[in-house]
DNA sequence: AACCAGGACTCTG
DNA sequence: CAGAGTCCTGGT
């Protein structure tokens, strides 16, 4: 079926958002699987002009289908609107044409948004979305060959390196998260694992208010500021976040502060005071936007 | 082969 | 409480 609502489903696949890595995709048909009130799915959408063409598998009804198809790929946010926002603003008006079709990416899991955003934390985006990618490789269910991101149960029980692997077991040496390239960040990811099993449910950071949803996230290890905001972005559709990092510091920097050099603190206030409910929008324009435009090779 | 990029954390003054 | 150093890996 068609959605009524302009995408560009590859430049959304391919942007680097923290909410999970790109679907497969195959003759342009991007597919993965989601799980829906503990039934599993698996979800292809590919681009028909403008906007979304849409089927899935599995035992939920299509309304169900519908509503998290929408939300995984923020459909019901008005683009058209944004772009009017955009182009009515002198520092911003070039970004809509760069970015054309451009949507949040919103995960389809929140724990698999937690380890990502983590993950993404002094990385790059190939790095992070190929550790996630073997992630659901190694402890995730299969599901006629796709894999989804295993719990937090089940991810507590994974052994963090070599060492602790060779402890417990006489088995091959890359059954540990270290062996999916994580590095110095495993041992965040276990103890954010824990932290959302035994203390708290991951979900109750959907019901808080943005400011105490950011306080509390924060304290998870391996969590700062900008991985904050993006958990709260595509983790739980804040679209107040202003995910603030060396690049967003260049760009804003070069934008509206002259070159200055500013604090990324400051600029994750000045996002959030000067775009409001678009900040998260803005954000994520702004890096492709230099990403396309040339302004990024420039600014290093 | 040495060096760099990328956020969070820890230690120092 | 700001600033500097360190962490890991893949890329040059």
């Amino acid at each position: 079926m068609i959605i009524d609502s302009p995408i560009d489903l590859e430049l959304t696949q391919i942007s680097g958002q923290t909410s999970q890595p790109p679907w497969i995709c195959e003759n342009g048909v991007y597919s993965d699987l989601v799980c829906i009130d503990g039934e599993y799915s698996i979800f292809n959408v590919s681009q028909n002009g403008k906007y979304l063409d849409f089927n899935y598998s599995g035992n939920i009804t299509q309304n169900q289908a519908i509503e998290n198809v929408k939300k995984i790929y923020d459909l019901d946010f008005d683009l058209l609107k944004f772009y009017d926002y955009l182009d009515n603003q002198a520092e911003l008006s070039e970004m809509s044409k760069f970015c054309k079709g451009l949507r949040l990416f919103q995960a389809k899991d929140s724990f698999e948004c937690l380890i990502s955003s983590i993950c993404s934390a002094n990385n790059s985006i190939k790095r992070w979305t190929k550790s996630i990618s073997d992630m659901k490789f190694k402890w995730g269910r299969n599901f006629n060959n796709f894999y989804s991101f295993p719990d937090c149960e089940t991810f507590n029980d994974i052994f963090l390196d070599e060492e602790e692997e060779h402890l417990k077991t006489n088995a091959m040496k890359d059954n540990n998260l270290k062996a999916c390239g994580v590095g110095y960040r495993a041992l965040y990811m276990r103890k954010a694992s824990e932290i959302f099993s035994l203390e708290m449910d991951l979900s109750d950071i959907g019901k808080m208010s943005y400011d105490e949803a950011f306080e509390t996230i924060l304290k998870v290890p391996g969590v700062g500021p900008k991985v904050a905001d993006c958990i709260l972005l595509y983790g739980f559709g804040f679209r107040e976040a202003f995910p603030s990092d060396v690049w967003i510091k260049r760009i804003v920097s070069y934008l509206y502060f002259d070159g200055k050099d500013i604090k990324v603190e400051k600029v994750r206030e000045f996002g959030m005071e000067e775009f409001g409910d678009y900040a998260g929008y803005v954000q994520l324009y702004m890096f492709h936007y230099a990403r396309k435009s040339g302004l990024m090779n420039k600014l290093k």
